[in-house]
DNA sequence: CGTGCCAGGTGCCTT
DNA sequence: AAGGCACTTGGCACG
């Protein structure tokens, strides 16, 4: 059997068996009545309950009530459980250094307490990142405009790396910031300090121009991004389903390393056209009003 | 019995047991090997493995193995959960919409399903947190500047809520951005949008003045900071080490201003606040409210 | 280990 | 519902 469960347990009875879970590396859990008191980088207390406490073989505890995803009082991984009988009842701790922290959970009953034998894959490979727009943009860098010549991926510089680095066809630097989510403002600053970065460090009389491409951007950063003559291209992250008016689509399906040349391939009924302003894709922060 | 637990039952009997866990709006727990599949703003896939899956009442869908504090795959609140039986085996689906999210997890063996009446308060009131800090401020805004005076938190403006908006003692607008934890370059660049903003709005030829109150800050922030003439003024968020008690003391420590540019307003000596001559005063942000 | 930044961030609150 | 932001953010990658 992998996983050994007790029910109503006494503190006593519950303490050998977590003490024997804790030994075997188990993932334990543990419902019953108790309070929960956290004192650390913040500090928190929580009256008597029924919950849920989770306790991981790498350290990581976790209190769960009936509602809402993030647990109501945790410790991260790396810390340290210890069970404990106090005045007859189940006391877990859980500490950590460096932040000095401690997770009490006092039980006032036991209800149940489970032992779990855990393993198994956990390899979990996530699509739909920044990253995989980003090497999608590499494979089509007209997307971002037509004729823009990706240099470099995480160019490092003062004010931290850049997501896409290039050059459009009158040789001037761009500066690309990525968003695989509609931006606010901070995005846009963040683009704006990018620029500022690679204008000081290449110190070139030519103008760097900085593009934002995201699906959408909310007004204050759109505002934002017009102050500072920033641009934004909207472009649907890949595999993403749905479709906003004037915003490109990128599917990822070329992950085979044939590389299938669809470059003509253009599902846009509009002209892949002439280079006078085509408001479709590329539109000027200043010049968009809405 | 608030708790019922079944031992390796068969995927039907599974079945059941989970609908009527359902119906009683229970907190549930799976144990067994299961392959995980989650479509929506990204898509994932995780192979066959030994997990627990957690089932909350409010919608909520956990996937966690033995490490990493984060479930490997969720859903939100507001979810909708359905079991059923295919070609033998169980499966649990969570969905929801907008956007359109899917997690399938289907079981190869279920070892343990356990259902769990939850109940209990669920008020937890956390200290130390931005708005704790801003409390302590009020208290002694000396802290930030010797004469400075608070005159609104949460001052709206078009770039965002100002987190502290006074004046200095030669009458000057000051914009105060709190942070808990050391603070990056985004911070620099959030109060210097804030200050950009008062300047604007206010149109006063009186220069803005811009703090950031954060424990530390880092070095490009820190550049950011002089970049944009902006200070810096280092206080340790209130913290409750030390004490376990039922008050917690706020012990706001007073630290040297840090003008970050050499323009500085108010160089050395006097913002050191001691011409209040008070020994460190222990400042409560929370009432006993319970 | 700190620094910086993405995240299927989550959660809270205001417009 | 959308926007803006704090969070005991968590987690990762890089210097």
């Amino acid at each position: 059997m992998t996983a050994t469960t007790v029910h109503e347990p006494t503190h006593r009875e519950a303490l050998w068996e977590l003490e024997d879970a804790f030994e075997r590396g188990d993932l334990i859990t543990i419902f019953g009545r108790c309070t929960v008191e956290y004192d650390g980088r913040a500090a928190s207390s929580l009256g008597l309950g029924r919950r849920l406490l989770l306790l991981k073989p790498d350290g990581t505890a976790l209190v769960h009530t009936d509602e809402k995803q993030k647990p109501v009082n945790w410790q991260p991984p790396g810390s340290e459980h210890h069970a404990a009988v106090r005045d007859g009842r189940l006391r877990v701790r859980s500490v950590r250094t460096s932040p000095d922290e401690t997770l009490d959970v006092h039980f006032e009953t036991v209800e149940q307490l489970s032992a779990m034998a855990v393993s198994g894959r956990r390899d979990l490979s996530v699509t739909g990142s920044e990253a995989d727009l980003r090497n999608a943009l590499l494979d089509r860098p007209a997307v971002i405009e037509s004729g823009f010549e990706p240099l470099a991926t995480e160019r490092p510089t003062d004010a931290g790396p850049i997501d896409l680095f290039g050059r459009d066809t009158d040789g001037r630097p761009v500066v690309v910031e990525l968003k695989r989510r509609r931006v606010g403002p901070s995005a846009a600053s963040q683009l704006q300090r990018y620029v500022a970065a690679i204008e000081r460090e290449d110190g070139d009389d030519a103008a760097v121009r900085g593009i934002l491409v995201a699906p959408s951007v909310t007004d204050r950063a759109r505002r934002l991004l017009a102050e500072h003559g920033l641009e934004f291209v909207a472009v649907e992250p890949p595999s993403s389903t749905g479709d906003a008016g004037g915003s490109t689509t990128l599917d990822t399906e070329l992950s085979q390393t044939d590389a299938v040349d669809d470059s003509a391939h253009d599902p846009a009924g509009d002209a892949t056209g002439d280079d006078d302003g085509e408001p479709a894709r590329t539109l000027s922060a200043d010049e968009e009003s809405h």
